[in-house]
DNA sequence: GGCCCTTAGTATCTTTTGGATACTATAGAG
DNA sequence: CTCTATAGTATCCAAAAGATACTAAGGGCC
């Protein structure tokens, strides 16, 4: 029996959502937000519009919805399909990574409606 | 066969964290943020002290912990114990409903950390 | 007595984000 | 030439986050 110096599986996870600069923190930032958890979430069930997700997200402002949208997209979690037709259309949808991150929000929307005012 | 007027059992749940004026939209957005996330969880293993979470949440002004977990307690997620001695001594802990809402924000701290930086 | 130590915050100020609302580009229909 | 619709942007104000300094309370030390 030889030992290995470094471990053969080093570290699964080498995150921590606790420490200061790690990357996940970003991460964390990102999904953790009200408007990212519902903006995800409208799109479960496939690709939708703008004006669709506006009007899901229940007063939800265009500018804000715009810039949850593109952060979502910076990090992978949304495309974003433009149509060349007059009016313009432009749909979002989930990525393969959006449609993981959904899983653990759908958890806590589901936990939040079965939670609140059960007094 | 007598049909009822009112269903037997109207609606499991009544929210819906889509709807403007829904009272669980407040709940989502106390939950569903980057310091209430880590907050809970780093509570999860029984009462900590402010200091001692505060180290935890590495990179949390004072300010920021003691509004976030202020917010925590007027929704019945976490109490607060004093321990009246010199230097003052005070312990937060989770609540059921806290412990409660630890689980999907488990779940979510967990993706973030299995899912940030993979390329 | 005067000074330092610790804990758990608060006070203050600056920066960032959120939110409300008005406005723009595009082109086809009437 | 105006009206409509879509998908945003521009602008301005309010609210929240963040950095940092400061406070209260009492016991130990010299």
């Amino acid at each position: 029996m030889i030992a290995s110096a470094e471990p053969v599986v080093p570290n699964a996870y080498p995150n921590n959502v606790y420490a200061a600069n790690c990357q996940c923190r970003e991460m964390l930032d990102l999904l953790a937000s009200k408007w990212a958890a519902l903006a995800i979430g409208a799109l479960e069930n496939g690709p939708m519009r703008f004006g669709v997700v506006r009007k899901k997200l229940e007063g939800i402002s265009p500018k804000v919805l715009s810039q949850t949208l593109r952060k979502l997209e910076d990090h992978g979690m949304v495309d974003r399909t433009v149509f060349p037709a007059v009016p313009l259309h432009v749909e979002y949808s989930l990525t393969p990574l959006g449609q993981s991150a959904n899983a653990p929000l759908a958890h806590l929307r589901d936990w939040v409606e079965a939670n609140t005012g059960i007094t």
